[in-house]
Order: C-alpha cells, then sequence, then structure tokens
DNA sequence: AGGGATATTGTAAGCGCTTACATTTCAATT
DNA sequence: AATTGAAATGTAAGCGCTTACAATATCCCT
C-alpha cells in the first residue's frame, strides 16, 4: 500500500459507485442493508478515513466551530471552554482552539486561519478589537459570538456578565468595609474590555462612595502570577500604603498573596486582597480569596447552543446576560487598625 | 456580494491567470514585482482568503500538527503545550488541540478526527493506547510522537522522562526521611502509563527499604481538586494513619492540602503531602508543595523539534530522555513524633 | 540584429469528496 | 403478466486550489 485509501478504493472494493459509498457513511438509512454491510465491511478492510479537506470543500460545511482565547497557560477560560465543547459534541460539532496570547494582532491571524480552515463560526472573547475584522466575518458569512462579557449592542452578539457591574459590587463591598486606601492591580487594558470594565467598576464604586477615582493607586499588568506578586511588591512600598488591593482577576490575586506571605505581612489582618473569576485556586490558596464568582460552565454551555443556532440559521444570535455573585472570602477583611464597633 | 471570493475571482480582477496568483501568495520572489502589485491589491480590494480544504487538497499539505491531551481542565499540560505551540509557529506550523477527557475511546475519535483533517503529524501524550491505533498511523502514513513519558521501545518515538525513576526518586526521600506509614493518592491507570510509571516508582522504592508494596494503601482516582480531598478524607480514617501521602500529580495534592486544612491538621507537623509535576500551583499553596519537577517547556520545545523533523522526512524520530528533578519543600516532613536526632 | 538562456506567465489536470440528476431495480397493484 | 411509482444505485459535474508542463517575454552575448 503506497497511500491512504480513498473512496474511489472503498468502491471499487465494494463493488459499487462511489455515491453509494458516500451515502453509506452520511445517509445510512438511504442504502440497502445488503449493500451497507458490503460497504462498510471494505472501510474497515482499507483502514479508510474520509479526507476531511474534500469533504469540506464538495460540501461546504466542517461542522466544526473555532475558538480563539486569550490564553490557555492559565485556568481562566479552562472550565467554561470546556462546556462550551462538550455541548458542541453532543449537537455533532468539532471544537478547535486557537490562543491569541493577548495579542490583538495574532488574534486576527488565528480568526482568519479558523476561517480558511472552513470554521463554520466562531466563539470570540469579549468585544475589543478593529471593526475590519467584524466587517471581514460578515463577508465570509461566518457567524461569531463573543463570550465573557456583556454588551447589547455590539458588533456581535454576545453571552456574558457585565465586568463593570460585577467588579462595582465587589468594590462596594470593600469601600462598605471601611477601605480608603485602595490600589488595583489590573490586567492590561489595550484591547481586553473586560480588563477595562473592571477597572471602571471599581472607579465608579469609589465615585459613589465620595472617593476621586483618580487617587486609585493602579498597577497594570499582564495576567500571570509572577506580575501579580511583583505588582503586590511595588504597591507595598507606597506611602500611605494601601489596605486593599483589588486584583483584575484571580492570577493575579494568588501572585499577590504569596508576595504578602514572603514579605510577612499577614492577610487580611495586615492587608486585604481580592480576585475575579472563582477559579480553582481562590479556594485552594489560604486565606481563601474573596471574589467574585462566573457561571463559566453555564456561560459555555449557553454559548455552544447559541452559537449553533446561529450557524443553522434559526437565529441571527440574540445577546444574553448572565448573573455573577460576590463571594466574599478571609481575604478580605477591615481596616488594619480600625476599632471594632 | 453573495459568497466569499475565490482565486478565480482574483485573477480575474488582476488580469493574470489562477497560477501566477497562487505563485503570488505562496511564492512571491518567482514573481515580477509589477504584477505582484497588481494581484496583492486585487486579495485586498476582494477582501480574499485563500481556502483552506482547497489548499490541502491540491498541496496534499497542511501545515497544521495536531496535538490530543488529556485534560484542559487544570494546568498538567498547559504549559508544555504553550512551548510546543511556540516552537510550533516559529517553524511555520499550526497547532490543533484536542482533549480526550482521558477516555482511550475518545482519544482514538480524536485522533482520526485530526488525520481526517490533514494533521501532517501528531503529538500523543504517553504510550498506553490500543495497537491497531499504531497500525492507522502508520497506514495513513502520519507521523506521531509521544511526550510526558519514555520509553526506548514504544511503537513511536517518544519524548519525556522516566515517571518511575521520577517517582521513585521522590519516594526515596520520603522513605529516608522515616516514613513506613505510607499512602498514595494516584490517578486513573487504565490507559494511562504515566500513573502507572508512577505507583510503580513508589513500590519499587518500598521494596529498597525492606517493606512490602502490597502494604502500601492505595485510592486510585481521576485528577481533580476535589478527588484529591475526598481520597485525603478517607485516608486520614485508616488505621494506623498514614503519616506521608504521595499524591500522583499536584492537583490531587493540593486537594489533599485543602482537606488537610479543612479537617485541621497541620501538614507536615501532623502529616506530610507530595505533589508531582511542580505546576505554578504547588508553589502557591501553603505550605508549598514537595514534588517532582518535570522540564514542561522543554519537553514541549523539543517535541516540537522533532515531531517537525519527522514531518519533514528528516529522520524517523529518536526518543529523547529528560532529566527531573525533586523539590523538597515544606510539606514533606519528619514522621509525627518522631524524636530528632 | 540574431540566438540562446533565463525569467515570467499561462494552461489544464487533478486532489477526494458530495450531490443533482439519470438510470435501474423491485415490490405492489391491476 | 403488465404497469407503476418508490427506493436504490450510478453518472458525472464541480468545490477552490496547486503544480507540471508549455508558451511566451526578457535579457545578455557575440
Amino acid at each position: 500500500m503506497n497511500t491512504a485509501p480513498t473512496l474511489d478504493d472503498v468502491a471499487r472494493v465494494a463493488r459499487v459507485s462511489t455515491a453509494t459509498v458516500s451515502r453509506c457513511l452520511n445517509m445510512p438509512e438511504r442504502v440497502t442493508d445488503k449493500t451497507r454491510a458490503r460497504v462498510l465491511s471494505a472501510v474497515e478492510a482499507l483502514g479508510y478515513t474520509p479526507n476531511f479537506a474534500a469533504r469540506v470543500m464538495a460540501a461546504r460545511r466542517t461542522f466544526t466551530i473555532g475558538a480563539i482565547i486569550p490564553t490557555m497557560e492559565n485556568a481562566i477560560f479552562a472550565r467554561g471552554l470546556q462546556a462550551f465543547q462538550e455541548e458542541l459534541h453532543a449537537r455533532g460539532y468539532t471544537l478547535l482552539v486557537a490562543s491569541s496570547a493577548y495579542q490583538p494582532e495574532l488574534e486576527q491571524e488565528q480568526i482568519k486561519a479558523l476561517v480558511a480552515r472552513g470554521a463554520d463560526g466562531l466563539l470570540l472573547i469579549g468585544h475589543d478589537r478593529d471593526p475590519a475584522i467584524y466587517e471581514y466575518l460578515a463577508r465570509q458569512r461566518v457567524p461569531a459570538l463573543a463570550a465573557w462579557s456583556f454588551v447589547d449592542d455590539g458588533a456581535i452578539p454576545s453571552i456574558g456578565f457585565s465586568n463593570r457591574d460585577a467588579m462595582f459590587e465587589l468594590a462596594q463591598d470593600v469601600l462598605q468595609s471601611g477601605h480608603r486606601e485602595i490600589a488595583m492591580i489590573s490586567g492590561v487594558i489595550r484591547g481586553n474590555d473586560r480588563a477595562r470594565a473592571r477597572l471602571e467598576g471599581v472607579q465608579a464604586a469609589m465615585t459613589d462612595h465620595g472617593l476621586d477615582p483618580a487617587q486609585l493607586t493602579l498597577i497594570e499588568t499582564p495576567y500571570e502570577i509572577e506580575n501579580g506578586a511583583d505588582a503586590f511588591a511595588t504597591l507595598m512600598e507606597r506611602q500611605p500604603r494601601p489596605t486593599v488591593v483589588l486584583c483584575g482577576n484571580d492570577v493575579l490575586a494568588a501572585g499577590a498573596l504569596r508576595q504578602a506571605h514572603h514579605l510577612g505581612l499577614r492577610v487580611p489582618q495586615d492587608v486585604s486582597i481580592t480576585g475575579f473569576d472563582d477559579l480553582e485556586l481562590a479556594r485552594l490558596v489560604s486565606p481563601a480569596l474573596a471574589t467574585v464568582h462566573v457561571p463559566h460552565r453555564e456561560m459555555g454551555r449557553e454559548a455552544a447552543r447559541m452559537l449553533v443556532d446561529m450557524v443553522e440559521g434559526k437565529t441571527p444570535g440574540t445577546s444574553v446576560r448572565l448573573g455573577t455573585t460576590v463571594h466574599r472570602r478571609a481575604s478580605l477583611g477591615a481596616v488594619p487598625g480600625d476599632m471594632p464597633h
């Protein structure tokens, strides 16, 4: 044998036409039991697997959905993506994942790569991107859905939550605990509406409490544990020292927490730390992280349903807003030195 | 516009043949500057993106590498895969990832799906699988490489480390600390040679120290934090209570550690816990986990190099063995109640 | 200017599959 | 047994691209 067997080979061995073999594989009920058995045994004997590229070209459908996520390195998107994949599988679709490493340019490249590979639909994270790419998707007639962020008038429908409101609520909690010296370690904001909205949530809460948002001590850094640790160390040298550090997500918060231990600071007695996402991580560290719980699995599952419906032309897509809940845990405490009431 | 533009459309607009357009895109140096400019502006004007399936069919190459990993849910493979992807990108290949959820049957399906999609080569994790699938790959002429495990006479070449020796070394450390009441929380062994080898490593070390490996208290459970926690709780009810719990990986160990806190047991004063992998997690929890450090990034990078060379026919593939190092950290201590010498 | 070597472009044959349409088969009915 | 319509199968035309080969343009010598 010199090369992989083709439909023709199977047809020859089974003594039927290629059309019959194709039907056998794709619409088995349209073929006699007898011929089906003959064809399937030929398939078996030859170890035939259909050539996907050829099938795609002929059928002009791939049953493949593409997802471009900003990172695979940490668990931020893992759980939601897993649910997305499970639901897709249940509906007969395959998921292809690419990572953009939080680089808008790379994301564009990946979008085009997935479209070129025939993705029937695309899952993107958030809304911030060059409008040209939305035009491109429209022209290529590839439906796309944004997740991890809710916007009701975006270029594409979205399924997610309001990052701003979620963070606002957490910040309210913090402020109500009496904290006034507030610092934030945010993710990089360029090309990341989620990070920006979270920052805005904090600022809005400050305004609400009569504070000047310009007073917020802010460090912007990529979502990596090390960066959270470094940023925290920097913040702890400021005068006056912040009594609470709000982190853009749990990964940064975990880094901050580790650094706090390293510096000999007790959390929350000396300083409070909060996260965002409620990854498994949040309950693993000690003290457990106060954070915002995001319904990752539900979001992934709903995204799969919506996107498949869009691909199959059942809906142009409608945006869905999910709720979040603040989980107050041990890492958030009272202001150091405050008298208990 | 009714459908996505094709090569023909571009050729027509640029007033050249389709062959010239194709060359423009794939071998730009073989075309005059003037025509290239003309073609590229036509491409631009039309918003043309090549159809990948058609290209694959015609060229019989995809420049795509597939990887099937047992899980995306936790970080076990994330770092290695990231390095793999980066090196592939540098060499002009694209990575497609699928997850088998630790189910051998699903893995087979995914392998076939990726081959059908034209993957030029495949990265698999470990060696344990139905021999038929290796025959299939051989017949389809798709080179494959196994990672996260080293075996020098496997059906396919591998790049990794000896899970057995690595765990043996860690267990030696544990035994030399005086522990005799030993328990292990292992990953599920069916279809997972890494898990099996780690168990064997522990058993071998016990034999080495004059203990009966049959005395090892063993719980086998999927790699999830919750499972680690549950298993640990069960183990702590045994009489005599283990003085150390060796975990099959850091994820299980993190769960065990959380449960220990929950039960009010001090680590390592009351009980020691060890992990495997040295994920970021290991240094995030407190006390930090004693574990085996695995050179994830190096493994990913080397795997990419080897696999690309195999795909390009430069080598049939040779197995590479990487080293691991035991990282002794605070979660592993002396036997409770032992007199210090 | 003529001739040959070389660089550029064009022609057209597939790649392996699906599917509209044509043909054959066959059971049910008269 | 002849007729008929549905069910099963076959025929063949693409899907959008690459590439071997053919044709043409361009350049450098003598």
